[in-house]
DNA sequence: TAGGTCATGAGGCACGTACCTCATGGCGGG
DNA sequence: CCCGCCATGAGGTACGTGCCTCATGACCTA
């Protein structure tokens, strides 16, 4: 059993009692410092494990005197949902700083794999204990991840997972529900069916890639009468995405239902307002940004699909923290939830 | 300016210094000890606003040597969101403690105004720091939340709020944004218009009353064509809205929509599928729980409106931590949002 | 067997705050 | 004038962990 009971929580010293060692061993087992025997720290982890011992991450943060340092990666340009993380980081800031936290952001070429890899490449472990990052799958950038978390440093996914490497955590919704959500919205809007036109920013992401496959099997399970158009690569930049719209819209004067699962979608919304049928086509998008929010107003988008970008920062904070300090483990963190916005419930 | 720069956060021995005075002397102003005359607190105000100072969280519950005592009560009976409010806590039983907070969890009977004033009565600041409670707006329960204020215990409310009362913060939703959302895709549901019956749980609720002043005003404003019916009240019981489900159904053989914006679902759900118009008809209901899971599943339900009963747990804890620290000011949380489910974003 | 490497122990200081005791000086009342 | 109350200062210890130095003994190798 455990005898010191339910007074308190157990600390290195009960360790170091519990595990027949001394202090500074429990100390380098914990901090993975070199000079312990491998029979040795097995003793030490055993007797964590049986006291249930958990370091007390207050005193650690207060006892290091230094912060912990995090670097978050994001996309730079006109994609107006990057924008909106890099604003959520930056409201973070402050508030982090009290927990011992510093955070630093950088802001790279969207969907350019060798930027953001040499981003990756600069960091230094003395600068940096914890990346996050939104990529793409590149060979470049999956060897930058693995690079870096040789050198040290904690590497976690944002909005856009990559699975194969040796990043940490990923923190973002399901995208694959996300697109099976949009189906069934899209399919109860148009009891009647009718062409439903699909434009993703890159299906090289993998977060637009699995959207178009939840969307295409929940279409195609429960909605047969409705048929798909596209997917037409808009690159999540507003001009494209205008003109694939526009072009879109002139072809197919029947059109019904319009899902725009990447972004751009300032382009998208100019498109319907400057035809005559914005409010006539269902419209699903993706996150709530500022063109979004006015598309829903104005009635030229009748849904969108949202992750949080305050939550999920919120998210990759609290994962840093533990991840940072806990060492092996896997951070344990709230799922990002879909949040599904109409006019009415705009936040 | 600021003399320390920006290499090293400001500590209390930089207010000492600042405000001229003894660190004894801070450190009486900091915790409200007595000793101190107003002129010498006002000038350790002035230096702590001046040089920016933050009290080290950590530092500080390290040095306190106990744990932050939080206690939550929680409405009991067949109400199953108050069940996932109170495994929402369980869960985070654990983690909170390792980050010095420790949290207690009380059920009381359900809309029992007197049953919650005694539980407040008898909270002893000597145990609980911070109050997080679920109340209706009751003379009664008024009184004990200002009353255990007086006692130095931090009182929040949590899903419905109690304004007028000495209560520091509230979490949960915008109830009325949640009911002119239900309305929203009711309308949108039934093009056509058609009757449409509402169902609460007490009037009393201001949770309730809240959802269903905005149902009535959007439906009122934008769809004209449904005709509503009601409201009824179910006092959030399974078997009492069972049964005024089934007259509903009895008594309209044209209901085309049906919202409960308060609880008692799994009778919802069972007098529907009991009928043979499960599916035929909207429904849409309030947060996500076993039977309104089933419902959704099963199609008796179409949307569920949800506030993430984890997301409100981790405010909560957020928000008392923030508080019982801090002092007097405002805790900062993230809000509540509302939540929308279909059968395919189910989490 | 001497010198070297390595695992481990012992102990101390630091982090920023809370809280304690004791000393000191001012000031008013009897 | 002296006693006592009060505001304040000075300084200490403690919280649990990180990190440092130094000592000690075991073991290996030349």
């Amino acid at each position: 059993m455990n005898e010191i009971g339910l007074r308190r929580r157990a600390t290195v010293h009960d360790v170091a009692r519990a595990a027949g060692v001394s202090l500074a061993t429990v100390d380098r087992v914990l901090n993975g410092r070199p000079g312990v025997r491998a029979a040795t720290a097995e003793k030490v982890e055993a007797a964590i494990a049986e006291i249930g011992f958990q370091r007390d991450l207050s005193a650690s943060l207060l006892a290091r005197a230094r912060d912990l340092k995090l670097t978050f990666i994001i996309p730079d340009g006109s994609n107006e949902f990057m924008a909106s993380l890099a604003d959520a980081v930056a409201r973070r800031v402050g508030p982090a700083l009290a927990d011992r936290m510093h955070i630093e952001t950088h802001r790279i070429k969207a969907l350019d794999a060798h930027a953001l890899a040499r981003s990756l490449d600069a960091l230094d472990i003395r600068h940096c204990d914890c990346a996050v990052i939104v990529a793409g799958e590149e060979p470049s950038v999956q060897a930058a991840v693995d690079s870096a978390t040789r050198r040290g440093i904690v590497v976690m996914t944002l909005v856009s997972d990559l699975p194969g490497t040796q990043r940490r955590h990923f923190i973002g919704i399901d995208n694959e529900a996300a697109g099976r959500t949009a189906a069934s919205l899209m399919g109860r809007f148009l009891p009647q069916g009718g062409k439903v036109a699909v434009i993703a920013g890159s299906l090289h992401l993998r977060d637009h890639s699995d959207r178009l496959a939840g969307f295409r099997a929940a279409l195609g399970a429960e909605f047969p009468a409705i048929e798909l158009i596209g997917p037409v690569e808009g690159h999540d930049e507003r001009s494209e995405t205008h003109s694939i719209v526009a072009d879109l819209l002139e072809r197919h004067g029947d059109l019904a239902g319009l899902y725009n699962l990447g972004a751009g979608n300032a382009g998208l919304v100019a498109a319907l307002e400057a035809s005559n049928r914005s409010g006539a086509i269902r419209v699903i998008a993706h996150e709530l940004t500022e063109p979004t929010r006015r598309g829903l107003r104005s009635g030229a988008i009748d849904v969108v699909l949202d992750q949080n970008p305050d939550g999920e920062i919120r998210e990759a904070i609290a994962a840093a923290r533990s991840l940072a300090l806990g060492g092996s483990g896997k951070a344990a963190t709230d799922p990002i939830e879909i949040g599904i916005f109409l006019r009415d419930n705009l936040r």
